[in-house]
RNA sequence: GGCUGGGUAGCAAAGCGGUUAUGCAGAGGCCUGCAAAGCCUUAUAGACCGGUUCGACUCCGGUCCCAGCCUCCA
């Protein structure tokens, strides 16, 4: 029984399909003008969690996350680098993908982009000015007319008339309303425009997800997220757009990441006080990142410093250390079953609202069976290790080869380390400590730690 | 001003009205030539003040503090 927290009611709630085995999922994705920071990352990787574990409930999961490809800022960030907005955009989709690849993060279903549904946002534009929700202005603008939406604010819990309207932006004054937002926007001369029922111009920051959403999935759709700066305006936006055009509910379960901090404060592009998903997986890489996002519930802050990615690394290092030496392949489903528990608990972590923390924690949990049985009965660790591996492959961890994780980021060849390591074993066949030691020393400046077992000498990074 | 969240041990992070969370770091032990890894044992919690209860970290009320949103943001 799956359990999701839905921003809508503000209390857990079981999730039930609209249709059986059916689940349509829609996840605001990147603005593409820039490199995705770790807010991003965390989304990404979130979903990516969310969606593999809901692909083992239902037969039949729709996972769209759209690209939106056409705002100012990236109008801005092109005319900065004097290049056409679609170089500027396909260069970070592109990069997009690459960091997706090294966070473990499968694609979504489908990644429609906004320049590719302009059909469908005049479609939707239509609608709402024929029903009375959308006017356009004496400036040629299309703006929507939050007044006449009459739960205007209820999903993200505004009261209109305690907004403090204008304190941060000033009002457009062609608006009716200074509440009203922008569906469709005329464009200046130079700029990139697309020629709609109302002049040539672009869409509006929200409309191209409704579009894009409901062309996608229907009018009617189970779960749609983002990130928790999205419930307000973009959210509330989305269903004022999608409800007032459809004149039906437009999803049923919503779903918000918590931020990503630095020392304790928002990372935002605003603040400039981001870091971003490359720049970080040049010191860690994209499974300790995922950790690192896994290691606390989505609904939390998350406090991002080396010293806590330092600690994701030696968590999943034990997991690794754990899991190295045995035979991980084969997978033999019946044996597996012996040790159903694990699964079970595992499966109920993630059964109620994806709490990662909590599966992790079983991982460990048959980390330490894994260890202890071990040395007695190897057969028995055999199939515990494929166990582990098998439960963290369901939440995108421990998919590397042991020995690259364990050993990555070494300067000295294979070779000179071995030659090391068979010298020192001959000194210590000799008893010659103090040679072998100084030997291990030698090698601990590499960050290199020697382990001696009963099968030989292994090492792996500090 | 209006509205959301949250304050848990050295750090990170969950569940739970009574019984070990978990990980990293620490202490003692086993193992080892010594280590490392692993295992065993172990210390350190629930912002503050009340209330409900046989019993509260958990429920309720209040206080303080922190973060976020109120038309750039994931």
């Amino acid at each position: 029984m799956l359990k999701i927290y839905n921003t809508l009611s503000k209390q857990k709630e079981i999730f039930q399909p609209i249709n059986n085995d059916k689940v349509g999922i829609y996840v605001c994705g990147m603005t593409v003008y820039d490199y995705c920071h770790m807010g991003h990352a965390r989304v990404l990787v979130m979903f990516d969690v969310i969606t593999r574990h809901l692909r083992r409930h239902f037969l039949n999961v729709k996972y769209v996350r759209n690209i939106t490809d056409i705002d100012d800022n990236i109008i801005k960030r092109a005319v900065e680098n004097k290049e056409d907005i679609y170089t500027l955009s396909n260069r970070f989709i592109d990069a997009m993908h690459e960091d997706e690849h090294e966070l473990g993060i499968l694609p979504p279903d489908i990644e429609p982009r906004a320049t590719n549904t302009m059909e469908q946002i005049f479609c939707m534009i239509k609608s709402l000015i024929q029903k009375g929700f959308a006017y356009q202005a004496h400036n040629g603008d299309v703006y929507y007319s939050v007044r006449h939406f009459k739960n205007y604010g209820k999903f993200s819990r505004k009261n209109l008339n305690k907004l403090e309207v204008g304190a941060r932006i000033k009002v457009e004054s062609a608006k009716r309303d200074p509440l009203d937002f922008v569906l469709w926007k005329m464009s200046k001369p130079n700029e990139p425009n697309w020629s709609s029922p109302w002049g040539k111009g672009r869409p509006g920051w929200h409309i191209e997800c409704s579009a894009m959403s409901t062309h996608h999935l229907g009018n009617h759709f189970d779960i749609h997220g983002g990130g928790m700066d999205l419930t307000f305006p973009h959210h509330e936006n989305e269903i004022a757009q999608s409800e007032g055009a459809n004149n039906c509910t437009f999803v049923n379960t919503w779903m918000h990441i918590g931020f990503v901090n630095i020392n304790n404060k928002k990372m935002s592009k605003s603040l400039n006080n981001f870091f971003t998903i490359r720049d970080v997986l040049k010191n860690y890489n994209g499974e300790i990142l995922r950790y690192f996002i896994m290691s606390s519930h989505y609904h939390s802050p998350l406090n991002f410093s080396d010293e806590n990615l330092n600690k994701a690394k030696s968590s999943l290092s034990r997991l690794y250390t754990t899991i190295r030496g045995l035979n991980t392949c084969n997978v033999r489903n019946k044996e597996i079953s012996i040790h159903f528990d694990y699964l079970v608990r595992f499966n109920e972590a993630l059964d109620d609202d994806f709490n990662t923390p909590i599966a992790l924690s079983v991982l460990f949990e048959l980390a330490k069976t894994v260890n202890i049985q071990r040395e007695n009965n190897t057969d028995q660790a055999n199939t515990l290790a494929q166990l582990l591996k098998k439960l963290g492959g369901y939440i995108g961890i421990l998919q590397m080869n042991t020995e690259n994780f364990l050993k990555q980021g070494i300067s000295l060849s294979d070779e000179q380390i071995n030659t090391k390591i068979t010298n020192r074993n001959k000194a210590r066949i000799n008893k010659d400590f103090t040679l072998s030691d100084y030997i291990r020393d030698e090698l601990a400046k590499f960050d290199i730690i020697l382990e001696d077992n009963i099968n030989g000498t292994t090492w792996r990074k500090k």
